[in-house]
DNA sequence: TCTTTTCGTTTACATCTGTAACTTTTCAAT
DNA sequence: ATTGAAAAGTTACAGATGTAAACGAAAAGA
């Protein structure tokens, strides 16, 4: 079975929303609303139809709890995440997105583990790494670098 | 002076076709026409229609040649892939980035000089590494991890 | 010069997004 | 039972996006 939510058609606005459910597991839309407000001057109604477009792209699903509905998230965080990093590398052209990767290690904040682990898993990579990896940019030899 | 061009505002479609005159440095529209085909199923017009909006967009630039135009780009190709990967994973929770990072590590063809960089700043970097970095998904200590 | 290509320009149109007001339904408290 | 508050549902609307046809102008070939 594929992946039956595709993150990558989520904006930049339902992700907000979907952060919140994520990290509180479930929420009503009054929770959601109050605590979108920290981070977005949005109204009430705003929320609502971010929310319900999330149901209709099957990223949440509800249950309906009285007279609300709780929603709950129908990917996970980290699976979304994979599928937006995977979109977005894929539009890179391929010899590039080494040096893309050493930037983003660069700038962002990681731990002791992370980097320990980043490293067992360069220093496996290493052992079978290509000299060159090919641009694919153009069909043909004619491509960039 | 910031960056004069938000590569964030480019679409899926858009970026293709910057592609294209990244590789090439500068390029007419019919070759672009004719390198997209390889690729995309779009009719000249849209392709068109594309290059009009990249160029109100200022991701391209026009110089008349006789009766046709040259386009090229008012933005790198490197410069815009930065400004993808920030956008992008400035919606992630911070926590997670790391091992978002090492999927992305796992997951990508890397050459051996891409990999030897890594380590370079990886090493460097444990240096001063904190032992964990916070979840900034929720206000407050109500954050997720 | 007349015609055919080849470009660029204008117009189109459905769908998606951001943003929200208005309306209806349904608990909960008189 | 009545009413007020809370939640959900319906409708709206401008701008962005995917996708393209049609029209016009200019260059190149006949």
């Amino acid at each position: 079975m594929t992946a039956v939510v595709d993150a990558t058609e989520m904006t930049t606005s339902e992700w907000e929303l979907m952060r919140i459910i994520w990290t509180k597991g479930k929420a009503s839309s009054s929770e959601v609303i109050d605590l979108i407000k920290a981070k977005k001057d949005w109204t009430e109604s705003t929320v609502k139809t971010l929310l319900r477009r999330l149901v209709s792209k099957s990223a949440l699903t509800t249950v309906k709890d009285g007279r609300r509905f709780i929603y709950s998230p129908n990917i996970t965080e980290s699976d979304a995440m994979d599928q937006m990093t995977a979109e977005m590398f894929s539009r890179m052209c391929n010899m590039k997105k080494g040096s893309e990767i050493t930037k983003l290690i660069r700038d962002t904040n990681l731990s002791q583990a992370d980097i320990k682990q980043m490293q067992a898993v360069l220093a496996n990579k290493l052992r079978t790494a290509p000299k060159v990896v090919e641009c694919n940019c153009l069909p043909g030899k004619d491509s960039c670098c």
